[in-house]
DNA sequence: CTCTCAGGGCCATAT
DNA sequence: ATATGGCCCTGAGAG
């Protein structure tokens, strides 16, 4: 069997994900009018691309995204007929126009790698009407115009820009992380360990044993990165965590483990960035801040306040590393010999504290405390895979060496090994990602524009039952005016930078969209550490 | 109301 | 016999 049973989902909660891409990011708003894309009515993005599974000539948006006619019958006809492929190799095969017959398997598996949807073909067999991803073929559109546009008014900056990452062919058989720092860990740590996991959308795949290793008694050192106030503590290793949670791990009565207390409040905590709880009409250093954006023209003091102001609730990089390898550890010491976490469930529990890490960075802001609980539910609910691929991202462009993977506990991981190691989906995601980290890094992406993308993401007034979407939509407003007088303001003659940055918002959304799904599978496979706030989110998505 | 366009069906062709 | 893929039909939703 190389593909796990459809399970037709409730399309509500997807449609409200996959929904909308904020006005401003498609308008420019600030920028001057000269500035926008001009499109022409009839103008199809798509009509020159090429199918993203085979290379073929795309004839339209297809279960999702545009493909072309004959990659569009065969996902129809392969979910239809339920067919289960088997790959006669090794789940790699070339996939293009003249090989595309060969292998239905990884035909499928490349379909779904690129973000076909299964619960786009139609249980009922009907015919004809708008399918739900209408809005999010509208927005896909507006976003490929205005790339088109770009293209074309930025050619000079591109070419210095589109450097391509080289990836470093590897022999390893293991997938090997290391710790970041130049000292060997001990091997009597307590995660040492070699697992045998598959990756890959449920498919078996080439076993791949990992030898994860975390020295429990290292200090974090700066590394020689431009933002090295982010290491400036030595890190108390064994962090305890409160019990203090955002989310509750216990069975949650509503379905959702989002349980902040009343008054819009999440209870007494108190950081530098967060006043205490604040009403839409209070005015605190960050919202006088907020105001001033939004009428004074002067970049040069106002938006450097107001974006200092939005970094100081960042999180302290070292202290999320200790967190969660404080979590591992304890989850590791509560279990046997016998009963280690192996590879992937290690990464789901990294990924889980970092979801906590970010959902408390959310309540912690002074501008997401001043919406109602509701909302706040609900942008959350909806963006939090975006989050968890931003701040992958930014963690890459910050520490990452060429060709590997840097994790949250700071090991790293080579980038070679696990694409000539993966399964065709997790292939897709780390070579997906590793392209955006390249794009970033030669946009010379920093910690400011980190923040605001973070909070254009967080604050997207298109999400669906929005109750206050007013309130959200000025946010965003402002916090996107900031950015582009930050970029046009710290790079001066990289007039564009701006735009290239929202540009890669698409691309972080179809990541985060592809990140879902590839962890639902290994969810329904069980493959998920139960009681997790990752997998209450998965839940979220596709109850 | 008309038009658009994405999903489904048909069927000649390929394997 | 079965799979592929180009073409056409259908009909919900946008305007």
């Amino acid at each position: 069997m190389d593909q796990p049973d459809y399970h037709p989902q409730q399309p509500q909660a997807l449609v409200h994900h996959l929904g909308n891409y904020p006005e401003d990011l498609l308008t420019l708003e600030g920028s001057s009018i000269s500035q926008e894309p001009k499109t022409e009515p009839h103008a199809r993005p798509e009509s020159n691309e090429s199918c993203p599974v085979c290379g073929d000539k795309v004839s339209g948006y297809h279960y999702g995204l545009l493909t072309c006619e004959s990659c569009k019958g065969f996902f129809k006809r392969s979910v239809q007929n339920n067919k289960h492929y088997t790959c006669a190799e090794r789940q790699n095969c070339p996939m293009n126009l003249s090989q595309r017959k060969r292998c239905p398997s990884c035909r499928f598996q490349k379909c779904l790698a690129v973000g076909m949807k299964r619960e786009a073909v139609r249980a009922d067999r009907m015919r004809g009407g708008r399918n739900k991803f209408g809005p999010l073929y509208r927005r896909d559109r507006q976003m490929k115009q205005q790339k088109v546009y770009y293209q074309a008014n930025t050619a000079p900056y591109r070419i210095k820009m589109e450097t391509t990452q080289t990836h470093r062919p590897t022999a390893l058989n293991d997938i090997h992380l290391k710790g970041s720092h130049t000292s060997v860990p001990s091997s009597s740590d307590t995660f040492h360990q070699s697992h045998m996991y598959s990756s890959g959308m449920g498919q078996s795949c080439a076993p791949m044993s990992l030898d994860c290793t975390v020295n429990t008694d290292r200090v974090i050192t700066p590394p020689p990165q431009p933002y090295s106030g982010l290491y400036h503590h030595t890190v108390p290793v064994y962090f305890q965590e409160k019990g203090e949670m955002p989310f509750s791990y216990s069975p949650a009565p509503a379905n959702y483990p989002f349980h902040p207390t009343p008054n819009n409040s999440f209870g007494p905590r108190s950081t530098p960035a967060s006043s205490p709880c604040s009403t839409p009409s209070s005015t605190t250093p960050l919202t006088q801040a907020l105001d001033q954006t939004l009428v004074t023209p002067s970049p040069a003091t106002i938006t450097p306040y107001f974006l200092s102001q939005l970094l100081e609730g960042e999180q302290d990089e070292s202290q999320l590393c200790a967190k969660v390898l404080a979590s591992l550890q304890r989850e590791q010491a509560n279990r046997g010999k016998h009963d280690r976490l192996n590879t992937f469930s290690i990464m789901c529990k990294m990924a889980d504290q970092t979801l906590f890490g970010l959902v408390e960075w959310a309540r912690n802001s002074a501008l997401f405390k001043e919406l109602k609980v509701e909302d706040q539910m609900v942008l959350l609910q909806s963006c939090w895979s975006e989050l968890l691929v931003l701040d992958h991202l930014c963690r890459q462009v910050t520490y990452g060496k060429e060709g590997c993977i840097y994790l949250v506990t700071g090991q790293q991981i080579e980038v070679s090994t696990v694409i000539s190691q993966a399964g065709t989906t997790l292939r897709s995601l780390v070579s997906r990602t590793q392209d955006l980290v390249s794009k970033l890094k030669a946009l010379h992406f920093d910690r400011h524009e980190f923040v605001c993308l973070k909070y254009l993401v967080l604050f997207n007034p298109d999400v669906k039952s929005v109750q206050s979407r007013r309130q959200v939509e000025q946010t965003q407003e402002r916090v996107n005016r900031a950015l582009m007088e930050h970029t046009q303001h710290s790079h001066p003659g990289h007039s564009d930078k701006f735009g290239q940055l929202l540009l890669r918002l698409p691309e972080v959304r179809s990541i985060s969209l592809q990140v879902e799904e590839y962890l639902y599978q290994r969810h329904l496979l069980g493959d998920l550490p139960c009681n997790s706030l990752l997998t209450e989110m998965l839940h979220t998505k596709h109850s």
